[in-house]
Order: structure tokens, then C-alpha cells, then sequence
DNA sequence: GGGGTTGGTTTCGAAACGAAACCTACTCGG
DNA sequence: CCGAGTAGGTTTCGTTTCGAAACCAACCCC
């Protein structure tokens, strides 16, 4: 199989990694978070070059994640901004950033960027719950359902 | 930049993906969270060719997100297993799922996996919380510190 | 000793990446 | 009016990675 054929997977990961699974995707998706619209801002930002950067800004608003649309029209400019399906990736990029402070830094006071949640004031790493009844959730604890057909 | 250097960013999000951010990379850590193995039955669920199922697995065993060991002698046989750095990934896997669960089927009744937890019984979709007020995050709530040098 | 199983490595053509150059459509300053 | 600058790309071309198939190795069992 190959990777533009893995949206074909019966399988919600292996469809979403189809959309932002790309190399530089996420990164593109973490810089619109951190407010970034316009297009040199995500060049300078993500880390790309050029053209990568302009394909993953083109594939990301063609599965709706990000809108483009003109903010000025002579010269035309263009700002991408987060839809609200784009929105709903913060838990993926929340998780990403949660999971890399807790491992991929020597001295973990090197890290950058916190995130502070403002109706507690506390400095965090954001923790899955189970809607339903509000618990932490540890894997043990949850069973995947119906997994496969093989 | 290439993609091999990613990981010099001075950012968690870039950094966890320097690891886990290649093609086919989270479905090797999925298929480990089912229960998988073995070599054969990674490459059969993964969907990637031999070469590369077995450059990821060698990669997330360097990275120390899975282990391997022999589980018999003759003749020489593998296994891979999370290490607690790997069970980790979970809520990055666990959003991914929801946000494929919730974006892209045509129709829901087709997905193949649910998660149910097993303290509450109910069928679920993790979502986010702030590990000292326990309260579901509002991405609107939350506000990135420090963010860059820039 | 022939065939089967598991866990890979090698090979080689195709696709994706990456850096630099180029293009377009304007602006502004002189 | 001319030249330089800016924003947002596209094109080109050499390098890297992918992907499918073939091959290899170390055993087992019959």
C-alpha cells in the first residue's frame, strides 16, 4: 500500500493521518494555533522550504482544515486561518506538545513554550478524561470495541 | 531545514514528531496498542511494505518507544513491545482517533473501532482536561507562554 | 533434503523532498 | 517613469525516501 492510499484504511487514525500526516503538516497546523495567517510568516515559522510549504497550506485548506481567503486585494493577499474543523486538532497537538516536554528535552527548563490554563492560572500538560463520567483515563482501563475484521 | 533535522527546533510539537512524525510511524504505535507483536502481523496490519515496517520499528526501538526482545531462542524470534515512553503516546493515538472518528466517515455507523471505558461502560471519545481543576479545555482558554525567540 | 515459517536485507525504478531561481502583481520613493 | 521592495507563490533539478519484489538466513518438521 501506498501512503496516498492509506485514507482507504477502515481506520479513523490511519484517515486522519491521511489529512495531517505528512512530514511538516502538524508543524504548519501547530503555527496557525500560535496565530500565524500569512504565508511568509509560515515559511519563516515551520521550517520548510518554499514549495513544501505551499503544498501542505493548499492540501490543508482543500480537507478543510485551514480557509484561505484574501484580506486585501491590491496587490492580492491571502491569510489562512483555522477552521473549525482545524480547531478541533488542538487536543492531537496539545497531546504532541504534552508527550515532547515529558520526553525530548535533556533540561526540561530549555522548553520554550507553556501552556497556562486561564480559569485555573496553573501551568499545564493537558490530560485525556472521559466525557461521561469525568475520570483521568488510563489505558488499562479502556477496550477497543469491534477492532478488526482479519 | 530537512526533516532530519527537526528535531533542533526548539519545540516539544517538532520534537515528538522528529519521532513518532514519519509516514506510518503512529500506525506501527497503533497496532502496538492493539496488541501486535510480531513482525509479520505488523507488517500485515500497518498496510507499508516490509523495508519500511522494518526501518520504523527499528527507529521507534532506538528512540526507546517500543522494545525489542527475543521471545525464543531457536530459531532466533522477535517481539516488540511499548515501553512506558510508548504508552505515553496515548493520547496522542486517542486524539487522532477522535478527530478521525469525528471528520472522516460519511457515515459514523461505519467505523470499525469504539473505545469504551471500562469504569463508566460508556462508549466514549476522550477529550482534554486540565489536570488541576479537572475541567474540559477550551483551546480559547488556554494561553501559550514564551512562545519563540522571534 | 525439501518445504515451511519468521524476520529480516537488497535492489532498483518511482515519488517526494529541498534549495535556489524565477514569476506576478502590486507599492513606494525619487 | 524607473528601479527597488514586498507578498505569495511556481518551476527546476539534483538528492532522498518510498515501495514492490526478490533474496537471504536460521531454524523447524516430515
Amino acid at each position: 500500500m501506498k501512503w496516498r492510499e492509506v485514507d482507504r484504511q477502515q481506520c479513523s487514525v490511519a484517515r486522519a493521518l491521511s489529512v495531517v500526516g505528512d512530514r511538516w503538516t502538524m508543524l504548519v497546523v501547530r503555527e496557525a494555533f500560535l496565530g500565524t495567517r500569512r504565508f511568509e510568516d509560515f515559511l519563516e515559522h515551520v521550517g520548510a522550504s518554499r514549495n513544501i510549504v505551499a503544498d501542505r497550506l493548499r492540501k490543508l485548506v482543500d480537507a478543510d482544515v485551514l480557509a484561505r481567503r484574501p484580506y486585501q486585494d491590491a496587490p492580492p493577499r491571502y491569510e489562512y486561518k483555522l477552521t473549525a474543523k482545524g480547531r478541533e486538532l488542538y487536543p492531537v497537538l496539545a497531546s504532541l506538545l504534552a508527550w515532547g516536554d515529558r520526553w525530548m528535552w535533556e533540561d526540561e527548563n530549555d522548553r520554550p513554550l507553556h501552556l497556562v490554563h486561564d480559569r485555573c492560572g496553573q501551568r499545564m500538560s493537558p490530560q485525556l478524561a472521559c466525557p461521561c463520567c469525568g475520570e483521568a483515563i488510563d489505558p488499562r482501563e479502556v477496550t477497543a470495541v469491534g477492532e478488526r475484521a482479519s
